[in-house]
DNA sequence: TTCTTATTGATAATGATTCTCATGAAGATT
DNA sequence: AATCTTCATGAGAATCATTATCAATAAGAA
């Protein structure tokens, strides 16, 4: 029931977490596969998917659904955040922001651990706003 | 191109937008399409998620991304967000929070307008960090 | 009322994700 | 190092949310 176990050491999970560690986006499952497989250490889609589970299980990793599929991220305390327009989809990415405290303030308080956090806003650019006449 | 054309009101989208003003939580087209089938004002399911995307396309939803499919939620500008377990799914509901005003802050400081914004945070929970022993 | 065109609904198609199960590898034990 | 147990992998099929197709209908303008 409440196993400890840690997951096998194996060839896959290993060199998944060193192609999620190279990189800076957040990835769907297939283009971690894509990835995996032109970098020549290829591993099949279905062990991609389960090891990504197990990952975000274990606090290791964001999860952001964008465009309709899960896309995945290292956790980082430091991470950024996007502001989104919601017509175009351009995306400005923010560093500041008093987002991290509160997340941190409000987790010791229900005691919660391992925490990560999600922040998005999303709104008309400019641009978009102008092309509406 | 640039259509200011508004939707048709139609008796679907109508009975949408009241069932969408009538409950709080997210919800998925699955649940849309249930709840007004229970409320005697049956939609299609395909009409169900066109009017969801049509909505928050002109951003009067916020979407977010539950446990593999989206869910659609009035938007509000005093809603609240959430403080998740990622082991047992518990919710808590955030209410206070400097998030607003940082959101109204950036988008402001980038010309963007119509924001909404959502903010999760995840973790684990004191129930569930006793038993992982 | 009539006309034009967007919207609906039934259905099929798509595409991401998960399941099944036989095979192979990790890690413990000798 | 050899053996054993058990978990992880991979190929493929299955599932399920979501979207496309298209004929029929209703909104809104004329």
């Amino acid at each position: 029931m409440t196993s400890t176990d840690l997951p096998r050491r194996t060839r896959q999970r290993e060199v998944i977490e060193t192609y999620l560690g190279s990189v800076d986006e957040f990835q769907s499952a297939q283009q971690v596969y894509d990835g995996l497989r032109t970098a020549g250490t290829p591993v099949s889609l279905p062990t991609v998917y389960r090891t990504l589970a197990s990952m975000a299980e274990g606090g290791d990793l964001d999860i952001l659904s964008i465009d309709g599929m899960a896309s995945y991220r290292q956790c980082s305390p430091h991470h950024h955040h996007h502001l989104t327009c919601r017509s175009c989809g351009r995306t400005i990415e923010l560093m500041e922001g008093p987002v991290e405290e509160w997340a941190a303030r409000v987790a010791k308080q229900y005691g919660f651990t391992q925490i990560s956090h999600i922040s998005e806003v999303r709104g008309t650019c400019p641009k978009c706003q102008a092309e509406e006449s």
